[in-house]
DNA sequence: TTTCATTATGTTATATTATTACATTAATAA
DNA sequence: TTATTAATGTAATAATATAACATAATGAAA
């Protein structure tokens, strides 16, 4: 299985999961023959500030700020990247909750599979051929030809259980 | 496994499925001892028209029209509906094409599981433990506490698979 | 039944999310 | 260079969803 829930739940050093995530970029898109512009990367940036998926209005308000002399970057600017990003798979839309989040191991083999922690907000994604095994057949039993897959759960990421267990959530 | 795909994605006598949906809705809400006002009820009834997942704006257009002289349902009159009946477990939301649709199988067991044809939009629901067990034990290796889950499929129905094989699509 | 409290709906305004249309600039190819 | 395509800037607006407050309907208590 693959996965990132330890970096998504835990403390880490971050800068290594943004670093990775544009390196892996570069690459993609170089392999594609597609351009990571300026823009197109800030953006990435952004949303790879941390393991909370973003909505659109939140990165063109932290790019107007990160921004030198507040240059302002306006919502159909970003919407254009986010579009770049999504089709590049190097971004997922977290459909509930509107929101962008950034792939962990784009190009590799997906199960779109998204585990959300209410209480933190963090977000992990997984890839199991289990899960998509169990998908595929489930369809099949309805005759149905999947063709893209999203699934998104919602719950406690073990960080946050232990803070439920000790009483410490509301 | 439960599901509603024969009905969902073939031609069938859909008065029953929504006679069906309106019967037990009223069951489940004197249950609970929660209301299925009229208007409750007609948002229900409009959801149920068909087996595609309708928008919050939609609803309001079908009830407009179809109300007597013309009276207008505005926004948070439906919006408030929507809750409702999402609260009951009457309807669910598909979350990719912010949309509502109605459910087949109220108060059972569910897996929120949606088959979503891409050419002809209807959903089918379906509820397979199998599914259920995949998902918890993918999420059990990452550590994380499933509360809720949220699956949706996208891809070709039966009916359409068939008129893609006889080159009847694009 | 009358009164009170609660729940549901009506109405206006507005917040939030996303896109259109068109002008301008930057990058690539002939 | 020049032509072509791709990317970005900008203003306006569409589409989705909610807030705030007034009014009406319902159910419970006196």
């Amino acid at each position: 299985m693959l996965t990132n829930s330890r970096l998504a739940y835990h403390s880490h050093d971050h800068k290594r999961c943004v670093s990775a995530a544009l390196t892996q970029a570069k690459t993609l898109c170089d392999n594609s023959h597609v351009r990571l512009t300026p823009i197109r990367e800030a953006v990435l940036r952004t949303i790879w500030a941390s393991h909370r998926p973003l909505g659109a209005y939140d990165i063109v308000d932290q790019m107007t700020l990160s921004a030198a002399s507040g240059k302002r970057i306006l919502a159909p600017t970003v919407y254009r990247c986010i579009e770049f990003l999504l089709e590049q798979g190097l971004i997922h839309r977290i459909a509930t909750l509107n929101a962008y989040i950034g792939c962990p191991f784009p190009g590799s083999n997906h199960s779109d599979f998204f585990l959300i922690c209410r209480e933190c907000g963090s977000a992990a994604e997984c890839s199991a051929d289990q899960l998509n095994i169990a998908v595929e057949q489930t369809a099949k039993r309805a005759h149905f030809k999947v063709e893209s897959q999203h699934i998104e759960i919602v719950g406690l990421c073990p960080e946050c259980q232990d803070k439920d267990q000790q009483g410490c959530l509301k």
